[in-house]
DNA sequence: TATGAATGAGAGTTCATTCAT
DNA sequence: AATGAATGAACTCTCATTCAT
């Protein structure tokens, strides 16, 4: 058999799993996990109720692909633009300006996060405070630890106040609009965060 | 005509009342709202599933009446102890104080609050929040006004603040375990505001 | 014990059961057995939900002795303005007369009738066929019999024709609306089956 | 992309809610409408609860399909009966031979239309008679007008008749016993009321 | 691979009936 | 005799999942 037949085949099946992914999104975003249905998140992919089985064991099985690669794409977003500065405030800065733009582009996506972060299931509320396991390293070695380093931040416990960052981040963030519009610049919670800790 | 005390009979259904609203309360918050059912939570009570009807209009009547109660709760719990003090830092101290006994008295109570806040459940959340609104009177006004004032807190956007204190409360404190202890001290928190707010 | 006590309490109870039997009445006839509650009824007649089965051994008991008393009362009602007359044409119409009236006066209890005659309900339909047969009785005999004896109508199936005149009697009287009134007068109705049944 | 034929699909799906809708005609005469129950009506049908629920939407939806489909195949069977016939004596015995007809044949969908015509559900009732209105211009332009104007029935109010002929036909075609007999012949319904029209 | 008819467990809700007071 | 809280069977409806095509 030839080669790029295979490949083509591949990219389709690749393109159907995304859209299904998409559509959950949205779903499980709007709805909360529960109260989405299956029937619904084939039709707005543009398939059948039973395509999604050929693609993710279960209705569970679909969610924890969806928060796995959610909070992937949303690490893997974050991550470069706080490291490609040099000094500890100005990456505190950005994280919460990459944040902000997470909401605004990935709106749904970020909602699923809370919801699942702060929601009740907690086998996937363990599973995604896992995955997210590389953002707290970033800001607690990355940017507290660095700023501690470079004399900028005061002595402090850079564990606890990553903790408090996500925190604001995650709660301010959360009460985005609906077109991904938050009442708080990332500016001024930046700001109170380096008020906290200068000197 | 009614044979005996019609106290008593009262007394009665507001136990029974009572018993309904705390294994809906254990239920809502370890299951969510979806998840949890009713016929669970009536037994649970000590009662049987039709009970729940003779005190609630349905499911969601009961969730809205515990979230009504819950808050209510919540806020008569806090706020006495913060307007108790006179100065600023020590209120804002109070309040984090007060909002960790919370969570360690009634944890339940607290996780449904939480997940309802961040859930996805936009009807829940926005009647929530409007309870909650004399709890955001009372960190901008009774708090941080109070606190600029008192000259112990420079000038600053309260009401941002007061919206980052509640994220800061409410994303530490919802990461209690199942005994109701949370990894952060609430001083450590309150201090980590209070290096913001001073000069 | 004095006896008027006895007698006064026995009015009583007679009262309370004739609340209920109105209230009742209103309720099936309305609603139909099955979807008529037992708690409305009550609640209809003053009393509470229990009361009921003081009376009445059973909802099913309660439309029992209610299609009795209502289909008695109707007999009642017809029966003696029919035989008031004496020739079989006036009879006739007069059978007619007061079925109008009745539909006016009482259209509940009409109503309840026809629904149970004409439901699924074989065991009630049977029951009320029985009672009903004074009914029958009194047209086969002391109006048609009776006629073709006068000579004025021809000699024909008494039985049948019985059958028929019931069937005009209640198909259109059913078609009151809510105020008892009907399409159709009950002297056209009179003067079709005279038509029918003269020379 | 389906694999197999469309129209073949569409042929299932379409003898599946055939033997459905018969189940529920069968269970709907029997028990009445409200006392009938989703889960007998699809076991008897000889599929699982839920699949009712793939055809209509509830309960009623599928109450009200039977009701139109059923008075449909009514009407379509009676009226051509009555017009093959040229004068209006014999259609208007043709009408009955075919009303009894229709009983003996199809006697549960004959009964769910009495039930339906005399109960208490107003909204399926008023639906009723008004997928019935062909009915009433087949007796009151076809056979009676026609009759007038071939001067074999006499002049009268032909919109009362019609009237009087659906009670009696309705009447007493309800009457008939599990086999679909009934024990009065159809021409000796005809037979008075051509002795009532005629002249 | 995609389909959607069929399934049946499970949910919320209703309500006739019981019974202690 | 009257009450109404408690009961639980029974009902309608939902929906994740299966599977023949």
């Amino acid at each position: 058999m030839p080669r790029y037949k295979e490949s083509e085949r591949a990219q389709v099946k690749a393109e159907t799993r995304q859209l299904l992914l998409e559509a959950a999104t949205e779903a499980f975003a709007r709805q909360g996990y529960e109260k989405a249905n299956i029937n619904q998140i084939s039709r707005a992919a543009g398939f059948a109720k039973g395509t999604i089985y050929n693609y993710f064991e279960s209705k569970r099985a679909l969610m924890q692909a969806l928060i796995h690669e959610t909070a992937q794409a949303h690490l893997e977003y974050i991550a470069p633009r706080v490291l490609h500065e040099e000094d500890a405030e100005t990456r505190l800065k950005r994280f919460f300006d990459a944040g902000w733009s997470v909401v605004s582009e990935y709106l749904p996506q970020f909602r699923l996060l809370v919801n699942t972060l702060y929601g009740a299931d907690e086998e996937l509320k363990v599973m995604l405070w896992q995955v997210y396991q590389p953002m707290h390293q970033l800001i607690h070695k990355d940017i507290l630890d660095l700023g501690i380093e470079q004399g900028v931040f005061r002595a402090h416990d850079s564990n606890a106040t990553t903790g408090l960052i996500m925190s604001l981040y995650l709660g301010i963030a959360s009460q985005a609009d609906d077109e991904g519009k938050i009442w708080l610049d990332s500016s001024q919670v930046a700001d109170f965060v380096l008020n906290a800790l200068r000197e």
